[in-house]
DNA sequence: CGAGGAAAATTC
DNA sequence: GAATTTTCCTCG
């Protein structure tokens, strides 16, 4: 059947192959371009795709749009792959929620009968998932299990899957660059909450591999986007607190994409019976539906199955706001990957969430840059949050040239913001492009883990946008996968430099992230983050050149 | 708004 | 009970 070895943290071997005779066969890096002739595939490798930075000016298109906020991070777990779905039927790209690889061999007939299992529940599904199906279900207890704490860099439970290196049989495969990576990438990645089966298309489009039905991406729960974001916080801190930030006297800047009390991003959602963990991380803003408006916020969770361990504070959780702010400035710098709601058609649905299959992190596949591998993407698929990036790449080199400090306190979003985080020297970290000039390119910004083997965006923090007279770099706030990503404009004429002076950091509860389905991170500890920065450099071909780099490890975030 | 500090609440 | 996390208060 289908086997996944994680041997070790760093070595991970793959060998899941299953043909129609049910006979296994040997997967190899060749083997990654599904062959329409076979019915296997590997499904929900990777991580969706966020959308290429494109020259500010240029309005992007692409996956990222769909509007889900959520604590970013956790690429993989977000779902998501290129908007449109035109390497067929999207599949939420949580399909799993742990790291696994699902291998299918569906044959017609059983196409249907996944169909209509389609929609039922667990057991439902589990039925129509015999042979070739691995099926893992979503409880948290798997991943409880496999969680390995590690307070600092929440490699926690993922150490499991450990590092990147251990991926290294997948990597061969995506050796040829511009040419397959991108494809194979979202040919593999077919969990996309955000485009639901049921929007897409079913086969495949002609000329697509076939993908594996709607059925089996189809979660009959919740869909990440309930789970999470919209699910309303439980209530905790009963006692003296009141639970949420609502009573509170201040709130943080995230709710001003929100309506209600609730904190903009995080904070609980007034509806009740929603689910209890709803909470802003990554997973539940990319599954966050997408509404015709800013606010991905999610104010009501269908999810029930809330977790024991609830905060009774807040009644509610408010949503992630990716775009809390319009950020009316850089209007043109459009944000490729933006993931706003009214741009997302295939943004994630309500319906449509599947997390019924663990996910195989993107890291375990492609966990660290390799020395051969050409960190080009089309523009229109661009190289998922947790993807390890170079760098520098030819003759073209992202550098920060100015850390920030190695303290900052994040605020939380019951308070203010506590402003900027600032550089040793006193000024403002600073981000330069070399090797390039040509036109401006967005730099994109995230908080990521302090983890040195596993670098992805950080669970509990996500990166604040600061406003006011303070602050002289235009900036603007997008959403990819569930991450918060600030987007800042990098100028010839400024020698393609910015002063990061436009970036906080808002610390997340523990509670609330912990609660999240899916999440295996945990909190307590992990204080130390890195603030990511990114760029797609255009190249010939309409394709992008993705260079990644990291700042020195932050600590202390939160107070 | 941005900080710093401290009390209250949680966890371990 | 100690360690941490969160929230609340104050001040400039």
């Amino acid at each position: 059947m289908t086997t996944a070895n994680c041997s070790g943290n760093e070595e991970l071997d793959f060998r899941l192959i299953f043909g129609e005779d049910g006979q296994q066969q040997s997967l190899g890096p060749a083997d990654l371009e599904p062959d329409d002739n076979s019915s296997f595939y590997i499904v929900n490798v990777g991580q969706p795709q966020t959308v290429p930075n494109q020259p500010i000016g240029v309005p992007r298109h692409g996956p990222q749009t769909h509007a889900p906020l959520v604590p970013a991070h956790r690429a993989y777990d977000s779902a998501y792959e290129p908007q449109g779905s035109k390497y067929g039927p999207s599949v939420g790209r949580r399909a799993f929620e742990c790291p696994s690889i699902q291998i299918t061999s569906i044959s017609p007939s059983c196409l249907q009968d996944m169909e209509a299992g389609r929609g039922a529940g667990r057991e439902g599904e589990e039925q129509h998932l015999s042979r070739g199906h691995l099926y893992l279900p979503l409880d948290v207890a798997y991943r409880d299990a496999s969680l390995s704490p590690s307070p600092c860099s929440s490699l926690s439970s993922r150490s499991w899957f450990s590092d990147a290196s251990s991926c290294g049989s997948f990597s061969p495969a995506f050796d040829d660059v511009e040419t397959e990576l991108n494809e194979a990438a979202a040919r593999f990645t077919l969990g996309s909450p955000l485009a639901s089966p049921a929007d897409e298309p079913w086969p495949p489009q002609p000329g697509l591999p076939p993908l594996r039905p709607p059925a089996l991406l189809h979660s009959p729960r919740a869909s990440v986007t309930d789970e999470n974001w919209l699910s309303p916080r439980p209530p905790s801190r009963p006692s003296s607190r009141p639970a949420s930030p609502c009573g509170k006297r201040r709130h943080s800047s995230a709710e001003l994409c929100h309506p209600g009390p609730a904190s903009p991003r995080l904070s609980p959602a007034p509806t009740p019976g929603a689910s209890p963990r709803g909470s802003v991380t990554e997973d539940s803003w990319a599954g966050y539906p997408s509404v015709a408006g800013p606010p991905p916020f999610h104010c009501c969770s269908s999810e029930l199955d809330v977790p024991s361990k609830t905060r009774k504070t807040s009644p509610a959780r408010p949503a992630l706001c990716s775009q809390a702010d319009p950020a009316p400035e850089d209007p043109g710098s459009g944000s490729p990957s933006r993931e706003t709601p009214a741009e997302d058609p295939h943004g994630p649905k309500k319906d449509g969430p599947p997390e019924q299959f663990l996910s195989v992190p993107s890291h375990l596949t492609w966990s660290k840059p390799k020395p051969g591998h050409t960190p080009i993407f089309r523009a229109s698929s661009l190289p998922p949050l947790d993807w390890p990036l170079p760098s520098q790449f030819g003759q073209y080199e992202l550098q920060v040239e100015v850390h920030p400090k190695a303290h900052h306190r994040a605020h939380y979003e019951t308070e203010g913001s506590r402003g900027a985080v600032k550089a040793a020297s006193g000024g403002h970290p600073v981000v330069k492009l070399i090797g390039y000039n040509e036109k401006p390119v967005n730099l994109q910004m995230f908080i990521g883990t302090a983890d040195d083997r596993y670098l992805r965006p950080h669970a509990f923090y996500q990166v604040h946008r600061i406003t006011g007279k303070t602050v002289a770099t235009p900036s603007q706030e997008i959403i990819i996968t569930s991450t918060k990503v600030l987007e800042i404009p990098l100028l010839p004429e400024n020698n393609m430099s910015a002063s990061i002076d436009c970036a906080g950091i808002l610390k997340l509860r523990n509670s609330d992230i912990e609660l999240r389905k899916g999440e295996t991170d945990i909190g307590r500890k992990n204080t130390r983050v890195r603030a990511v920065f990114r760029v797609h450099v255009p190249q010939p071909g309409g394709k992008v050149l993705s260079l990644q780099a990291a700042s020195i490890p932050v600590s202390r975030s939160a107070c």
